[in-house]
RNA sequence: CGGGAUAUAGUGUAAUGGCAGCACGAUUGCUUUGGGAGCAUUUAGUCUCGGUUCGAAUCCGAGUAUCCCGACCA
């Protein structure tokens, strides 16, 4: 993608008031545009990087035997009614049309799934059965703050899964834990991040939180010191020694929520009277578990983990582009190496503006490409291309031919 | 939802009751190219509604929005 053609421009100053890090970079980049307090239009480049994120979700659930598909927005109010979350539930947008009939907007989608199954699913030979899609959700939040980490509107992917007996649940949810940890790791976050145990809710004990540490976070977490698993400080107080291993000393930590896992057991069945027969000729009701991502708190978390004072330090595997090409004055010779490493299945963003050197590399820092490739003058005379990595401070002079396999 | 702060051009700001100004950005042209360069050109604003006043960006009231703290948060 040529600089000069695309989209996106970057901004030297962040809005005034935006304090939270990953909103100040990911407007200034050019990653996000705030329509309202909590809504945010996501830009080209920001969708390369959730897409990114997004197939690193797909590949791990995949492997897991997740299927995609995808639900509605816009879901009946009887559905919710039906589950008592019409009226409990205060965040959830309600909407009316013109005849007066009313809607809910789709926080989460467990009043869809459940009545779906019903017409899927009927006998025990169909099971487990696990489903997942990336959705638009709505929630109304009375305060949306800290840029995209909380936001009304956002992106999430919810995975269900549906069971006979609550051991085939609990074998589920290990896989899916240690899915997640994959995704995690793959998105840059694996030092900081950890499995938290949180509230159960009414019909299992805990329930699971990935938790990543930054000062942005919302959350209080207690890192057990000896086994590095951590306790969600709303249950701290009913468990004070570690539930993993009985350890006793823990760290405090400010973190964000990235991920959620939780055993929902027959909430949802019951109400859609999701039954099924087993193989020993009775009905029996259905156990479910529900496991949650953001992709765009995820992209602000990885913001807010990876980056420096003059920007972002995107991660390989989530990186808009791989490679920034930028041109001082040389944009033939440019050319020539933006077509060779497209040809190599490299994505770069070849900054071929007329812009001052300067301005290239605020801007290059600024969005944060993992990789920046310099044609100069003085690169040329010294045989060829400066290559340099983002989180480095310096680089150093490769040939052209050398640059695809340096960045592989 | 409770509390606090703020609201002037795309962004940052000045004008405190008397001509809405500056900088950055953006635009167009020229020049320039190793850390946000220069000259010229064009562009655009007082959150909304009401009140006080000869006169309101400025004072008063209400509303709205944004940010922050708290509460809430499968």
């Amino acid at each position: 993608m040529k600089q000069s053609q695309f989209f996106s421009k970057t901004q030297k100053n962040a809005p005034a008031g935006e304090v939270s890090v990953n909103a100040q970079f990911l407007t200034r980049g050019g990653f996000v545009d705030k329509l309202m307090a909590g809504v945010y239009t996501i830009l080209p480049l920001g969708l390369r990087v959730m897409k990114k994120i997004e197939q690193i979700i797909r590949e791990e659930i995949d492997a897991i035997g997740g299927q995609e598909f995808e639900m509605p927005a816009l879901h009946p109010k009887e559905n919710w009614e039906k589950t008592g979350r019409w009226s409990k539930m205060d965040d959830l947008y309600k909407v009316k049309d013109a005849s007066g009939r009313e809607f809910a907007l789709g926080p989460t989608h467990e009043e869809v799934i459940a009545p779906l199954m019903k017409k899927f699913v009927s006998s025990y030979k169909d099971l487990p059965f696990a489903a997942y899609q990336f959705q638009t959700k709505f929630r109304m939040e009375l305060r949306a703050k800290s840029g995209i980490l909380r936001g009304r509107e956002f992106l999430m992917k919810d995975l269900y899964s549906f069971h006979i007996a609550e051991k085939d649940l609990d074998a589920y949810y290990e896989k899916a834990k240690k899915a997640y940890f994959k995704i995690f790791e793959r998105a840059g976050l694996k030092e900081k991040t950890y499995l938290a145990f949180a509230s159960g809710g009414s019909f299992s004990k805990y329930s699971h939180e990935f938790q990543t540490v930054t000062a942005a976070g919302e959350d209080t977490i207690y890192i057990c010191e000896k086994c590095q698993n951590a306790v969600n400080k709303e249950i701290k107080s009913e468990t004070p020694v570690c539930p993993v291993c009985g350890g006793k000393k823990f760290k405090e930590e400010k973190a964000i929520e990235v991920g959620n896992i939780f055993k929902l057991m027959d909430k949802f069945t019951k109400p859609f009277d999701l039954k099924v027969m087993d193989a020993d000729g009775k009905e029996k009701m259905l156990v479910m578990g529900c496991y949650g991502i953001g992709l765009s708190r995820l992209m602000g978390t990885i913001v807010e983990v990876h980056h420096d004072e003059k920007g972002i330090i995107w991660p390989e595997s989530v990186a808009p582009f791989g490679v920034h090409l930028i041109s001082l004055g040389k944009d033939k010779e440019a050319e020539e190496i933006y077509k060779n490493l497209l040809a190599k299945n490299i994505e770069v963003l070849f900054d071929d503006r007329d812009v001052s050197a300067g301005e290239k590399f605020a801007d290059a820092d600024l969005i944060g490409i993992p990789w920046r490739v310099l044609v100069s003058e003085k690169s040329l005379a010294a045989g060829g291309v400066e290559v340099k990595k983002r989180k480095e401070k310096t680089g150093k002079v490769v040939s052209k031919k050398e640059i695809a396999d340096l960045i592989h």
